[in-house]
DNA sequence: CGCGTTTGACCAGCGC
DNA sequence: GCGCTGGTCAAACGCG
């Protein structure tokens, strides 16, 4: 019996010594773990404060380009004696603001465009109408050429140009003549499912209708400008119902973006702006890369 | 039948 | 001056 309980004694002793053993295995796979986990914070923390300062960089730059543009249409408001032109220049030399849809913005300037602008410098610009550039984002299988910005639009006329296969489309606002606002809606060249949509002039009358903003097939965010059509909603403007010039303020107003949910949206769309740009990945591999490198070379 | 869209014709600016 | 091109007009057409 003495010898049946120290066995049992000895046998209970192992199961001791065995859970302890896996008890100091787990708490230092936890270790590890809590370790890791750790580090992968940091990387975490290091990439959200360069997002961070990237954001800061381009609210920076994008302040800069409001600044420049509101300068822009001041001084072609200055200049503007000459009677105006029924055949306007090429967009290019308007003062174009422009947004970003869906994750795709404005190309980058061509030698073409170098030349144009080199040529145009000499000119003197006429700017004869605040026009504003908005690229939607839109489902591929989509051939209509219909934007849904919240105002109504009558369609007036399509013709296939020569610098693009696919037909550009010409709206009035179709509270004309009372609201001047024309727009040209035309696939890019680069991208088809990205509707390019440029606006000539300003709405003098609020949007038909606000409903359900984040509810049409295109989403948009707008950098401001003159013009600056709300997400999907559909409406038609009503002639008899008076302007509300404080509302349409409210909504065409850049500080619009100031609005938490409209600067998480921006926040996303340059997040995933940024990140379909294969200049940016390949920056930003390097840059972790290169730190996770250095950080290696210092534990060692 | 009314309204919106389509589409060919026409107009006017621009470059050569 | 002529041709090219973008922009607009308006009759024809389709849909509800």
């Amino acid at each position: 019996m003495d010898q049946y309980s120290s066995s049992l004694v000895d046998t209970s002793l192992d199961l001791t010594i065995g859970i302890t053993r896996m008890r100091v295995e787990e708490d230092s796979t936890t270790n590890a773990l809590v370790d890791e986990l750790k580090r992968v914070n940091a990387e975490n923390k290091k990439l959200s404060e360069m997002l961070t300062l990237m954001c800061d960089n381009y609210n920076v730059v994008r302040k800069q380009l409001m600044e420049y543009v509101n300068k822009s249409n001041n001084t072609a408001e200055r200049e503007q004696t000459s009677p105006p032109k029924k055949r306007k220049s090429p967009a290019r030399d308007e003062a174009v603001s422009s947004a970003v849809i869906g994750g795709v913005s404005e190309s980058s300037s061509t030698d073409q465009d170098d030349q144009y602008l080199c040529k145009k410098q000499r000119e003197e610009t006429v700017v004869k109408e605040k026009v504003s550039r908005v690229y939607y984002k839109t489902e591929a299988s989509d051939t209509t050429l219909v934007v849904k910005d919240g105002y109504q639009w009558r369609k007036y006329g399509q013709k296939v140009t020569r610098d693009n296969p696919s037909p550009r489309a010409y709206f009035k606002c179709a509270c004309a003549p009372s609201c001047a606002v024309k727009k040209k809606v035309q696939r890019s060249v680069e991208d088809q499912s990205v509707l390019v949509a440029t606006y000539e002039g300003e709405h003098n009358h609020p949007m038909p209708s606000q409903m359900d903003s984040n509810n049409g097939l295109n989403r948009y965010v707008s950098l401001g400008g003159p013009v600056a059509p709300a997400a999907a909603a559909n409406g038609r403007c009503s002639l008899a119902k008076p302007v509300d010039l404080t509302e349409s303020k409210k909504v065409r107003s850049p500080s619009r973006i100031e609005f938490p949910e409209v600067q998480k949206l921006l926040v996303e769309q340059m997040a995933s702006s940024l990140t379909r740009d294969p200049n940016f990945t390949a920056a930003l591999a390097a840059a972790v890369t290169g730190r996770l490198y250095q950080k290696n070379q210092t534990e060692k």
